[in-house]
DNA sequence: TGTTAGCACTCAATCGGTTGGAGTGCTAAT
DNA sequence: ATTAGCACTCCAACCGATTGAGTGCTAACA
């Protein structure tokens, strides 16, 4: 059987309605809604036709239906772009200044959930693909050396160092003039033992400390490798009862939306879609969702870029019955505004 | 009235009943209480009494007694103590390396969560009152210069400054010196606008860069004046049902849990106390607690110190009917590794 | 005089039965 | 092909009875 016209009209009816409630839709509902001009007796016929195609759910005998995940899917990819969509401004979206990576993504995931009032996550770029673009030692004392290193996108990284004994001036310096010849515009993935012993041996002598210090770097660069998540909003799932009235999921998901290692999972799951790469924009549902707790969830999510190809991810955990439409555009939105902010930060390098 | 013995005998097996089971507590069970001699209609006389002077509390006619915030209170100050604790080991936190304050703290407040299985929170360091150790500015290139700050505890801070024309390196070298020169060793709060003159003054020419990288330094240093919180373990109030059955006040506190501002407040809120400045542990119940928010909570709070007597704070939150003893022993533990760990580590200035 | 056994009383929680209403599926009429 | 009408189903809410934990009081006792 196909889906014509009529059977569409009342899918989305459904869907729409049981967006606003999140309870089962009857067929009287229904025949309420605008532009339905037949009867509940045929939209009830209608709806056995849906059922047994796998678009509605009737949760019980004598309920109503409310949409399946199939049914989800079919309104996201085929009636989502139907109405035009009116674009409201983004205001307070302001990434004007060359800020810190970190600020800004804080910034921007406290903005998404506040716009959409549901749990945002926000991940750093994957640092692995991301170039060294400046390393500088300098010497805090006679036991401490700091160690800096500037990524792509300005991301900074530090590290102090505790020596044994000493290093001069001149040597910091020299050290400081190796370091930028080898490293400068390398990726994490670039770094490796062969390349640190090379310096090493063209480091000479100091071999004890210039070896630690070595080390230390390759490992300051190399730390947080796994990028770095921002979460916001956690506490929106309290406002749709079938993800909180359940006190086991809804501890679950706050406690997965708090698990930055959990989430980097997830992220690198999600970051790798041919749909989403096509797009820029993915939405998943219910079991499409790559984390068991989210089962009874849809993830919308996005990538962001950097001047050099590095991918970061955005993305909101809601219920099924998500505002997708508006959301969808908000992710499209922040994400742009991002691109745009991120690459004329990070473009200094390039020009 | 006075509290004779046998009241307190009473009030100590109701309490710690209460802890294990949350439910009010009857005469008849506390009849069976090791070292109860005494009939149910003796401890129901005793109860009316303990009720009057309002040690405890009756939910409704006919149910058993729960402890009050009063109950609570005598029981950690007089009868905490009366036991011989035995110190178990605290293994796994190991503060060996002089890492870096921040990945202490997030090791710290997850480990305190995991052990005591409350919600935890760990705040670092008012800057306020902590001292510069070491600045440096470097070119990063023509348009970026990258600022480092070093403080006490071998807290970093970071930002890059983009800037019209490039600075020279001998400029910077300057620059470098001056800097160190004028703020090793003052606090946040000494830095003003007056000394950022003086410097810019004794600096001389290049007026327009100089003032803005002073400017920017002076910024860095003060920037997170307001110090960071971590916590850990939100999710863990699911535990306890008089925390976690209202959706309404368990959303309300993890909000506040994750709501960095508010954790902010609530820490400076707490740590001008007198009992806290004394034993470095300070135990608030129910409305003792500065945030309403947590007025059904009891909350156990300990600062650990720099070197250099700043002060950072140890909280954990948890339902009333927590396991004070085992809080308390594990946050002086905790608190205690923390100052030697922290001491050690920033004490190469002062040496 | 302090303690205790016994008893009547209270009240929240629970259980089973009833009811109401929303909603369906089917059938017969249009 | 559509629709009105009706019997049927099932959940949710309501209600009253019952249960049982727990109290307060009184009278008896050591």
């Amino acid at each position: 059987m196909e889906l014509d016209d009529r059977k569409i009209l009342i899918l989305n009816a459904i869907i729409e309605t049981y967006f606003e409630t999140g309870e089962p839709v009857g067929s009287r509902t229904i025949s309420k809604f605008p532009g339905v001009t037949f009867s509940s007796a045929t939209i009830r016929n209608e709806m056995q036709d849906l059922e047994e195609m796998g678009y509605i759910i009737q949760p019980h005998t004598s309920a109503g239906r409310i949409p399946s995940d199939k049914g989800y899917r079919f309104y996201v990819d085929n009636m989502l772009e139907a109405k035009d969509s009116e674009i409201t401004d983004m205001k307070g979206l302001l990434l004007e200044k060359t800020e810190k990576l970190e600020a800004i993504l804080k910034q921007v995931v406290t903005l998404l959930a506040k716009t959409t009032q549901y749990p945002s996550v926000v991940s750093s770029p994957a640092v692995a693909t991301n170039r060294v673009k400046f390393v500088q030692l300098s010497n805090v004392n006679e036991s401490q050396i700091l160690c800096v290193v500037v990524m792509g996108g300005n991301l900074v990284k530090n590290r102090i160092i505790d020596v044994i004994e000493p290093l001069s001036n001149e040597n910091l310096l020299k050290m400081n003039m190796l370091l930028n010849t080898n490293l400068n515009g390398l990726t994490v993935s670039d770094i490796n033992l062969e390349l640190i012993e090379r310096m090493r041996r063209s480091a000479g002598e100091h071999e004890g400390i210039v070896e630690q210090v070595l080390k230390t770097v390759a490992d300051t660069i190399t730390e947080d490798e796994e990028f770095e998540v921002y979460t916001s909003g956690a506490t929106n799932i309290f406002k749709y009862p079938e993800l909180s009235d359940n006190k086991e999921s809804a501890s679950e998901i706050i406690e997965t939306l708090s698990d930055r290692e959990e989430l980097r999972e997830f992220i690198k799951e999600t970051q790798n879609d041919e749909e989403l790469k096509k797009n820029g924009i993915r939405v998943m549902i219910g079991a499409e969702t790559p984390l068991e707790t989210m089962k009874d969830c849809s993830v919308v999510t996005a990538t962001y870029e950097l001047s050099d190809g590095v991918k970061g991810s955005i993305a909101i955990i809601g219920p099924k019955r998500m505002d997708y439409r508006k959301v969808v555009e908000t992710m499209s939105r922040i994400k742009n505004g991002l691109d745009k902010a991120l690459k004329k930060g990070s473009s200094s390098k390039e020009e």
